[in-house]
DNA sequence: CTGAAAGCGCTAACAA
DNA sequence: TTGTTAGCGCTTTCAG
């Protein structure tokens, strides 16, 4: 750069023919707004001052609170800004280094059934430190994805939270250890809330549950009830909330000296639907099971409409339990034995973990959280044994 | 100011000893990140311009391309992007006049049960048209919900959302007036989704759905099967989805020529609890009717639990219905008969209005919009005509 | 095709 | 106590 240049670039070629102080940009336009009547527009912190007659550093202190200003002219100013009907502008205020803090809250789908408790926790706490929270869908598409991530590291979000199981691949894996670094070099966070860590020197923070513990005590609650055979209805075998949850069936069914068999895992997906037609397919080719173990209670739901269907009944028939513990499965006749999850506590762990690591200057570890699991027992279960 | 101090001011005089930080000055930001090898802090479009031996003009220039650039210095640039993991900071940007823009949706909570499809309608218009989805809660607090507003307009919110029915008077009408006014002047827009318009000088979207004539339809449906006494579980008087229902409800009575009973019509909220705990009571006080219809869906789930404990069955000792036509309506054994309400297409219209509006330069009047509404008969009401 | 520089609205260091 | 002013990082004329 020429040495001509000062440093500072613009004040020191600005011509001697100074008008006012500072720009003549906004001069103009406060002479348009009084032409108006002053209701017109934003008005920015400098139509305050002039207003108030005092200078912008002023009203900043009064907006603020944090400086000493003398009564009176904190009543003009304060004055000034009802008549202008002024509000800081949140963006000059970031750019100046203060000012409220986002939080990302990413999803596949605001309407998956347990997305509501999170996003409750999630809000909560979010709501708590004073920030705001965004809101994104990905409707699963890995594209969408990328750009949701680019997005919040352009609006500068304290911290992007990633919702859910997922396909496990290591693509996935991959392409998450660079959404982590690319976050964290942008002062970020990246949250995996619901899904396994990917390792410890990924900088990311993982809050999880425990689906194997939660599967382990629910099979076991289904082996100790006599049934032997049952039929579990899981997703992709990739995905991980199923490994999760197969894995803790398995376990059980060891610990039970109850062989596995191949022919009793479905993998699927989470929805209600293929809940119905797998178990109505796998009725219709007789049942040789006692007992259908649902990937989550949407599955369950439809697996109890196809039981119930085919003129079977729950309990009675065939056993049924699910996982998520959200409201419909107290709905549903028979309520339903499942695994409660924490879905709000979820959340609000992924904000606090998040922010405070933050806060504190954490360094770029892994932090990782796992929140326990446990069976609720309801009505969808019958005792094999000493019933029949 | 004196020619001593640097005209970059902060670094000369700045102390030796080593900042916390989030240091003040970004020079010696930029100076550290040389050191460490240009991964550490956010980068600016100047170490990119820096780093691709250009300027931040052509930086710019090959960001928004929107301009000719010489291909090789694209490429440079593109490069230098690469290399500095750079993303542009979205406050600045928007500062600067352009920049993603957000719509903010405001609810009471977000666990509430139709909150997701409208939230799904939302999110889905708001991402289609490239901008953010803001999503707050306010726990049906004033105080907070002033808040949110001011908050959105400090972020310079595109339209600021507010869904679900509320508790109408004076004040809330007076507040409203105000946000919307105030919202006006600042560029963005009020929508009032799901709650009746405040009137034609107030400068507000409106997005209702047809309250008085689904509760119109349904209570003829009730009435044609035969029932004359139908008890009523609404929210309070003065909540507008109540001041909605109910009078359709009363006009469907008219029409049949059947008296409206004041003894029929229960006030309380629109939760589960209160549809089971006054349901019990009135049960437990006598059986003075043939029909229920609950205020929500959620209600009559609550109505439901208490009619069945009570060894009554629905529809066959007392039908039953609900109004929204949430998931868990068609999940309640009997399946229950109710009204559609269209949350998404509600959402979706929220913002579709708002922001064409908006980019029309739309004036500062009233839009009006009105979503219909229909009855979903399913398993929970018996034709008390025929049937005995 | 590229660069210089004037802002966007606000904060905070420094001076008065 | 109050005012002045240098940025924050980016876009966009206006001149080459």
């Amino acid at each position: 750069m020429n040495g001509q240049t000062d440093p500072d670039g613009r004040r020191a070629t600005e011509p001697a023919q100074e008008p006012g102080p500072a720009a003549r940009g906004s001069g103009r336009r406060r002479g348009r707004r009084a032409e108006e009547g002053g209701r017109t527009g934003r008005s920015t912190i400098r139509d305050v001052a002039a207003q108030a007659g005092v200078s912008v550093a002023t009203v900043s202190r009064v907006l603020a609170e944090n400086y000493p200003v003398a009564p009176a002219t904190r009543q003009r100013v304060l004055r000034a800004i009802r008549d202008l009907d002024y509000v800081a502008n949140a963006h000059a205020r970031a750019l100046a280094g203060v000012g409220t803090e986002t939080v990302a809250f990413v999803v596949e789908d605001v309407r998956g059934p347990s997305f509501a408790h999170a996003a409750h926790g999630v809000e909560q706490e979010t709501a708590r430190r004073g920030r705001l929270c965004l809101v994104c869908a990905t409707g699963g598409d890995p594209r969408r994805e990328l750009a949701v991530v680019k997005l919040m590291r352009e609006q500068r979000a304290g911290a992007v939270i990633l919702v859910g199981g997922i396909e496990d691949s290591p693509t996935y894996r991959a392409r998450m250890a660079e959404f982590a670094q690319s976050l964290e070099s942008a002062g970020s966070r990246l949250v995996l809330c619901g899904r396994p860590p990917l390792g410890e020197d990924v900088p990311a923070t993982v809050v999880e549950y425990d689906n194997e513990g939660g599967a382990y005590g629910l099979s076991s609650h289904l082996l100790s009830a006599g049934h032997r055979r049952i039929l579990f209805l899981g997703g992709l075998a990739t995905h991980t909330t199923t490994a999760g949850r197969l894995a803790g069936h398995n376990r059980a069914l060891a610990d039970h000296g109850v062989e596995a068999d191949p022919a009793l895992v479905e993998n699927g997906d989470f929805t209600r639907a293929y809940g119905y037609r797998r178990t109505r397919e796998r009725i219709a080719a007789g049942v040789d099971f006692t007992a259908v173990f649902a990937g989550t209670d949407m599955v369950a739901a439809g697996a109890l409409e196809a039981i119930t269907e085919a003129g079977l009944r729950v309990p009675d028939d065939i056993s049924l339990v699910g996982f998520d513990d959200i409201p419909l499965a107290s709905d549903l006749t028979p309520k339903l034995t499942t695994v409660h999850v924490p879905y709000e506590e979820l959340g609000r762990a992924a904000v606090r973990l998040a922010l405070d690591r933050r806060e504190r200057g954490g360094d770029r570890t892994e932090q990782h959280l796992v929140l326990g699991t446990h069976v609720v027992v309801r009505q969808s279960v019958r005792n094999v044994r000493r019933g029949g």
